[in-house]
DNA sequence: TGCGGAAGTG
DNA sequence: CACTTCCGCA
């Protein structure tokens, strides 16, 4: 028996949302899709209970600190059913972001990662307009992205409807 | 601790 | 394709 070990898992409903549905699935492949790394990230990162496992770096934004790798990586495992999974597998999957350009590494700082975020929500979600519905219920959900996400996106998408279609329509092998 | 090659999985 | 597993190297 795999004891709560489900295939999909959609965050439990009830009161507030966790995380726009945009984010959970890829453009491509409706309905299922098995969770990915950066979306359990940014989960734990969201909910106070795990602070002292996994939190945001305050004064670098989208930089975060991994307090306990051990249970990250034991929380990891469970959510994918990979009980054998630890930190310096984990840490391997963290490192194929850099190539993605999803992460990066914050040098010197022990456990300390860095989201991309703004070559993250641009060139794997095209469709979402900067100015409307789903990047607006996201930014208010993570403030700490409004930063990161606005500054270089603007310089680049501020110009004209072209840039801003050229920019994001270009998507990276991602 | 952190890195990245290499092979393997579904 | 997005990891997982394993490992030698620094």
């Amino acid at each position: 028996m795999k004891a709560g070990c489900s295939i999909v898992e959609k965050p439990e409903g009830g009161g507030g949302y966790q995380f726009p549905d945009w984010a959970y699935k890829t453009e491509s492949s409706p309905g299922s899709r098995q969770i990915q790394l950066w979306h359990f990230i940014l989960e734990l990162l969201q909910k106070d209970e795990f602070r002292h496992v996994i939190a945001w770096q305050q004064g670098e934004y989208g930089e975060f600190v991994i307090k306990d790798p051990d249970e990250v990586a034991r929380l990891w495992g469970r959510r994918k059913c990979k009980p054998q999974m630890n930190y310096d597998k984990l840490s391997r999957a963290l490192r194929y972001y850099y190539n993605k350009r999803i992460l990066h590494k914050t040098k010197g700082k022990r456990f300390t990662y860095k989201f991309n975020f703004n070559k993250l929500v641009m060139p794997n979600y095209p469709f979402i307009n900067i100015r409307s519905s789903a990047v607006n219920l996201f930014l208010q959900t993570f403030p700490i992205f409004y930063e990161t996400t606005s500054s270089p996106l603007s310089s680049e998408c501020h110009q004209n409807h072209s840039t801003l279609d050229r920019v994001c329509s270009e998507r990276p092998s991602l």
